[in-house]
DNA sequence: AAGTGGTCTAGACCACAGC
DNA sequence: CTGTGGTCTAGACCACTTT
């Protein structure tokens, strides 16, 4: 029988962080997968032994952090990575014209291979370690916008390169459903690049082209990095949009 | 004798929503200044009619949004906008060894002119209204590292071209002490661009650089656009950074 | 010691979803 | 109708700052 793992209340952390602790170790560990509804905070508070206002403080910063959905009437949803999460959160790039949607993607190489000791170092793992390194090239309107390449570590996605050409379009769902990865916040880099052969070759550009080249660092729900990921991008018809508030 | 402004219990917005909205007015017609301290949470409670706990909500939402900075034992003060925010809210531009600081600058140019078509419109106000127009410089450790054009209508700001040479480095600590307009939250969007003949001469650089563009529209309290930046950034030796979360 | 925000509780009532 | 989250209250106690 699992115990409401004793809380006091003198203690250097407030109740409601403490719960909210413990509600995202619990979610890590896979005790409610994604779509699934969390107890109801009634039966949270009488779990953890506190009233349901502090639960509910809990579950507000969770909310918060997009780890949670809540939907009165219903209950409290487990985030999903659905292509609108993808688009809300993970994706920056507008057309100039307003539109915005998920390119399409076309797998050009996808293969496993010892990480680089930049790319460990970035990953947190030892220099030499299988990684999987995945090329694409994506597509707005059949046209493509982007060249990105992508390195995960091998040992949190057991067999990957195997999905070769048949890897889906939003790969953090792919994570979330099929490796219990949940990708939970990231890191961008920006810095304005000249295209090279490939670059134009990939993006029918002419020669030395300014691209927008976006370095990204992804963490999971514990903050570990799981995924690089560098993507060069003709900005003629895009501009990547940032809110600050 | 200014009266609690009644309160609605059963209505289309929660009480702590109306008590913000109210709150926020006050602020932006200036009842308590830029570090100045709020009536207490309970003092507003009575002057309200509402519960601590509801202030207490709507406090908090201004907290989140910047607005309002909590001290414990001491009071909430109304956020000043010191070389710290801007920094942290409002300047994504990082050395590529870590470092980041706020660049010191060179005014190029400061006047009068009427506005065009393109940046009335996203003003907000009419074509030929009387916009300033300033031109910048702007370096770190006096290498100059980005050019920049800012736009503000003369309306909001009368007298301000009349600074000159003489503007300091973070406007919108002028703009918020000398013209009552505080800066919010703003929109960025990012382009990859080649260098012109200018951009090379004033940030000494080969022709064709790559820069990245940054077109900024920023708000203020009351989401009303007061400001256009553009700024072409040479990314040599600096990169943008995004956190996405 | 007095005053402030920060935490926590218990309980009431409302709005909405699903049976 | 029942169960869920959403709002609101009143009051207790704690932690911190200021006088």
């Amino acid at each position: 029988m699992k115990q409401p793992q004793l809380i006091q209340s003198p203690s250097p952390q407030p109740l409601y962080e403490q719960v909210r602790r413990l509600l995202v170790e619990r979610l890590t560990a896979g005790d409610w997968g994604p779509g699934e509804l969390l107890p109801s905070e009634a039966a949270l508070a009488k779990v953890y032994g506190v009233s349901q206002g502090t639960v509910r403080k809990a579950v507000d910063a969770m909310a918060a952090e997009r780890l949670v959905v809540r939907h009165q009437g219903r209950g409290t949803e487990v985030a999903k990575h659905t292509s609108e999460r993808s688009l809300f959160q993970f994706w920056h790039l507008y057309s100039d014209n307003g539109d915005r949607q998920i390119p399409t993607s076309d797998t050009l190489k996808c293969e496993r291979r010892k990480a680089p000791a930049r790319d460990a170092k970035l990953l947190g793992i030892g220099a030499g370690e299988p990684v999987v390194r995945i090329n694409r090239c994506r597509y707005v309107k059949n046209s493509p916008v982007l060249i990105e390449w992508i390195t995960v570590p091998a040992e949190r996605f057991p067999g990957i390169e195997r999905y070769g050409h048949e890897l889906p379009n939003t790969l953090y769902a792919l994570y979330q459903t099929k490796y219990q990865v949940t990708i939970q916040s990231a890191v961008e880099n920006l810095k304005a690049v000249a295209s090279n052969a490939r670059d134009e070759r990939y993006l029918k550009l002419a020669p030395g082209t300014p691209l927008l080249e976006i370095q990204r660092i992804a963490f999971d729900l514990e903050n570990r990095p799981v995924e690089l990921r560098t993507s060069r991008c003709s900005t003629q018809h895009l501009h990547y949009r940032n809110v600050l508030d």
